[in-house]
This record gives C-alpha cells, sequence and structure tokens, in this order.
DNA sequence: ATGCTATCTGAACAGCCGTTCAATATCAAA
DNA sequence: TTTGATATTGAACGGCTGTTCAGATAGCAT
C-alpha cells in the first residue's frame, strides 16, 4: 500500500491540525505523540511530515494562526464611538470569540512554554499587540474622563484575565446564555473602570 | 554500591517533592522523566519508588498540599467585621499566599488534566471549597447591602481569575511593590462588586 | 494509455519511558 | 560488635518516542 484513494494534501492538512489542536487541548502537548495525532487522522505517522517540519512546528502553527485570527477579528469588529463604548465592545468580543474556540485558547495559555524561544517571542509579541488594544481604550477612557484608573497597566491585565476565565467554566446550556454572561461581565467592568 | 552515607527519608523524601514541583512547574508534567527527578535529587530513578507509588501520585501529592495549604492558610486569616472588610482581606490574602507559592499554583491550574479521574475529584472538590469561601463573603455583602452584584458566581469566578492573574506578570522587583498590587486591585475589586 | 507528480505506507533508527527487583552498603539499636 | 532495618544502586523489562526514507499506489495532464 502507498498513495490512499481520495487522499488530498487540501483534505489532510487541516485534519491534520484540526486533530492535533484537539488531542493537544485535551491531552497537553508532551502527552500527545505524531502516531496518535497521525491514527486520529487517519493516517500513517510518517505521513504528518509531509505537512509540518516536526512537531513543535505543528503547535506552533496552531497558535500562531489562533492570535492572528484574534488580532484580526478584533480588528474587523465595528467599533463604537468613545472609550466606554469601545470597552464594552471588548469584553463582549473577548467574551464571544474565545468561547467560539475554547480548544485554541486553552492552548494558547498552556503549551507556550513548548516552543522554542523564538517562536515564543513570536507568539509574546502577538499577545502583547492584543492587550495593548485594551490599554490603548483604557488610556483613552482615562483621557477622556470617562474612567477612573489606578494603573491602565493593571486594569488591562486584570481584565483580560477575568475575561478569560470565562471560558474554564462557561457550558453552553448552561444556566445563562453566553450574552447574559457578557451582560454581566461587561457590568463588573464597567464598575470597576469607574464607568 | 548501595545506601549511600548520610542518606535518609527525612531529607530524600521532601527533597524528591521540591524538585519534582520545580521541574514540572517548569517544563510540563509529562515533559518531564523521573529520571530527570532523580538527578535533580542526586539519586537513581529506582530510588523515587522508595518516596511515591507512580508519577501521577506525585503530582497528585503536590497538588492536594498545595490546596489544603491554602485552605489552611486562608482560615489562619484574621477576620474584619463585615463583608467588606472580608472581601479586602480575601483579596490581598489570595495576592499574597499565590505569590509566595507561584510554582504550586502553575501546577494547580496546569497539570489537572494528567491527574486520574477519582485524584482529580479530590483536587477539584478542595478548589470548590475555596470558591465557596469567597462566595459567601458576596452573598452575605449583597444580603446585608454593601456590594451590589448581578451574580454572586459569576462575581466569584471573575475575581478569583483576575487575581489568580496577577501571578502571570508579577515580578519582584518590578515597577510595583506587592502590596501597591494588592491595594490596586482591592481598588478595582471594590468597584466591580459595587463596595 | 503513458508518464509525472502528489500522497502515503511500513519498516527502521537510536534513544528514552515508567517501573521492578535482587544485591548491597549504611545506619541505628542492642 | 553483631544484627536487623533502612536506603540506594544498577541492570533489566517491554514498550513507546520523533523522525527518516525507499518503495508503492492514486490522481492528473497529456
Amino acid at each position: 500500500m502507498a498513495r490512499k484513494t481520495g487522499s488530498h494534501s487540501d483534505i489532510t492538512g487541516p485534519k491534520i491540525r484540526a486533530e492535533a489542536q484537539r488531542l493537544f487541548a485535551r491531552h497537553g502537548f508532551a502527552a500527545v505523540s505524531m502516531r496518535q495525532i497521525a491514527a486520529a487522522v487517519g493516517v500513517q505517522a510518517g505521513a504528518l511530515y509531509l505537512y509540518t517540519p516536526d512537531k513543535e512546528a505543528l503547535l506552533f502553527d496552531l497558535l500562531r494562526s489562533h492570535m492572528e485570527e484574534l488580532l484580526a477579528a478584533w480588528e474587523a469588529e465595528p467599533r463604537g464611538a468613545g472609550a466606554r463604548a469601545a470597552l464594552e465592545q471588548f469584553v463582549r468580543f473577548h467574551i464571544r470569540f474565545n468561547l467560539t474556540r475554547a480548544e485554541a485558547v486553552f492552548l494558547s495559555y498552556m503549551e507556550l512554554r513548548n516552543l522554542s524561544p523564538e517562536n515564543f517571542a513570536v507568539i509574546e509579541a502577538l499577545r502583547k499587540r492584543y492587550e495593548t488594544e485594551l490599554e490603548a481604550i483604557l488610556k483613552a477612557g482615562q483621557a477622556e474622563g470617562a474612567f477612573l484608573l489606578p494603573d491602565t497597566k493593571l486594569a488591562t491585565m486584570a481584565i483580560i484575565a477575568m475575561l478569560t476565565g470565562v471560558n474554564t467554566w462557561f457550558r453552553e446550556g448552561g444556566r445563562l446564555s453566553r450574552e447574559t454572561v457578557e451582560t454581566i461581565y461587561w457590568d463588573m467592568v464597567r464598575k470597576a473602570v469607574g464607568a
């Protein structure tokens, strides 16, 4: 046996990334073997190397794609006028976007240490760019007198941690809908920044 | 060679736990081998099994000890009168305690999935107990009219996520002292709960 | 129908994994 | 000084690891 009927890189490639993401998120990068990923895809381990130079590159690709899609989605988001509207937009966007990509978010927080220093720096830079988006909103709000904050840098970190935390407990079909959660978190954030 | 001069279970035992915690936190549970831990302790791999039945039990021990010490420390904390004082106490305690045990906190958040279902349930129950401590404060504050919260359960999760997030960026000797950070976070939490 | 290219297999590589255990050296008590 | 308990080694177990590659088949353009 060699090439399989119906085989196509347009199908196998994405399938590998999808299964890798699922398995890495579920068991952790180090705990998942290339043979497990291959089995999930329905292929032998050697075939994976047509699509990635090595295991770490597979992880890096997932993390970088996620961060770039996060930034692109935020930039494509409609922006209201004023810092207060922008902050509400950010809060709702962050919760909504992250909930639809729970596995990727999980990976981005858990598996950074499995990256080489160079790859780690790339992801860190993207994450920093995203944080700066929020900090810019907080600084603008502070300047226009809409917010009252002791420290915009700390507020940035606090708000992002708080919002990302939703992913750890939210379950579809639970007590509260995603929209309700967004609203409740927005209420707490709004108060916290003194708006 | 067999037994080493100066060898003692009172020394080797704690040393194994300390090195395991350090290595697990640094590289991840799955990525660290028993031989690496043994080498860090200065012993052969086989000797570890005088102190733990297997690798997972080593991790479980670290997580359970941490959670129990966290709960014990909180219970030993002096309690002020009223929900507002209690909440400030909690905020400052959580940041302070977690910063002094960064490795254990990191492990407790990252390595839960490497536990067997039974062991996972034990840690989850301890974590739940801790969360309930905060929620009780929020409920009491709500009842006595000190706080104004849309949902105490969500506020609990939001506050804990926000506070634990400090561990990801705080560095000793950085721009702000631990006490200043405590105060700033307390300010944000206080506003968020409407107090 | 032919030939080229894309895709995949299956075996092999060297090395590491968690764990067990008989043998052995040290320590502490008698 | 002898004896028994304690602590450790070092080798061995079967199995899994990431990665490479020659060989083989499927798809596609001619």
